[in-house]
DNA sequence: GTCTATAGCAGGATAGAC
DNA sequence: GTCTATCCTGCTATAGAC
């Protein structure tokens, strides 16, 4: 447990940082209360003190820190689509920088994914939540975004699942990453994620049908 | 556990198989001996007489029975290889299709995709062999396959990506079932399933730059 | 609010009868 | 090989001293 222990924060904030490592490292049946408050510097009893029991922890821990984060990485995006006048290759770039090297601060970066991606392939209570707060907003967003280039003849549904193979490419790359690694032998770096943001955006416009190849 | 028992099999399959389910619903750690064992309808002490351990049940249950399951996707598409005289759109539907509507029995096809994601994203000690066995022949084979489209000044790491993207969307819409079902509301049936194929096939041919759009 | 002590139970594993 | 009975560890949760 070599987390630090920031011992200035409060006992409640000590305790949700630990779990939400713990939590994002072993997903949740694998962690114990005892885990989490000796990472955290305190006593056993702090976490039913403090939240109630190990599952509302979870709940505590997912609503006061994941979503307030995952939230904020739509204003920018939001700004792009205010513009109005941005191209596509831009939108699209922006786009997918946004989420790969995301905002978030870098020690949260691969917490904060792997807490997202455990939630959706594996739905808790909160799934519902993370689907209408998170998602669906954004992936709307984003398919507005696209669907003034893609021509007033798409449906509603192609539009969809063009946007969903977009996003798939960027969350298999920035999920898949122990994967990507071991396959290509190139860490994560900023050499190599710009190279993947630009490989993403390409074949995503392509695929899109928005950058013409030589014919 | 509303699992049928297959009374008539050993007990060593018994448990193998209700592992299998169990493993890939809520994952190893919050799985018990006990449940297994029930789901079975054998007594609690057979996985220790027959494994060693509950550690040991999940090793020999991914060695025995995830594994050659999911060897056994690759001959057909090495198959397709082997003709040599496929067009790209061709091999990559077939491709697309074998992996989303996968030739695993219709029990275990939700199954076999949970656990190994689950691998994937949280790596155990089986991690490597399922990369090494399975993951990067599947990925080499792909990569040799649309490598002489795709012109001979591509580089391996250009080709490898590439190849990967388009893994990426089958991945995405294969495991990401729930979200995608949620978000666009169609369950998993034989239409869809085909609808998805289809629309896998275009984008990742336009990705690629093997489909010429109208310029 | 903090922490100790412990209740109460579920977990994996095992010994030994059959 | 099968199954019962049981050990013991480690878990969540709580009671109650400070």
């Amino acid at each position: 447990m070599p987390k630090p222990v920031n011992s200035h924060e409060p006992t409640k904030t000590r305790i949700l940082e630990a779990a939400e490592t713990l939590f994002a490292e072993k997903g949740y049946a694998a962690v114990s209360v005892r885990e989490i408050t000796a990472a955290a510097g305190v006593h056993l009893a702090a976490v039913n003190y403090h939240f109630g029991s190990k599952k509302r922890l979870y709940f505590a821990m997912f609503e006061q820190r994941l979503l307030p984060r995952v939230m904020s990485v739509r204003p920018p995006i939001e700004a792009l689509l205010q513009r109005g006048n941005a191209r596509p290759a831009e939108m699209i770039k922006t786009l997918v920088r946004s989420i790969l090297e995301n905002p978030w601060p870098d020690d949260r970066r691969q917490v904060t994914a792997r807490l997202i991606s455990r939630e959706l392939s594996q739905p808790t209570e909160m799934f519902d939540i993370l689907i209408e707060t998170y998602f669906r907003p954004m992936v709307q967003m984003i398919a507005r975004l696209l669907s003034p280039f893609l021509g007033p003849d798409m449906t509603e549904e192609s539009l969809l699942l063009n946007t969903l193979s977009t996003i798939a490419q960027i969350t298999y790359f920035s999920n898949g990453q122990p994967v990507v690694t071991r396959l290509t032998g190139r860490p994560y770096d900023a050499d190599f994620i710009d190279q993947l943001v630009g490989h993403i955006t390409d074949f995503s416009l392509r695929g899109l049908g928005l950058e013409r190849k030589p014919c």
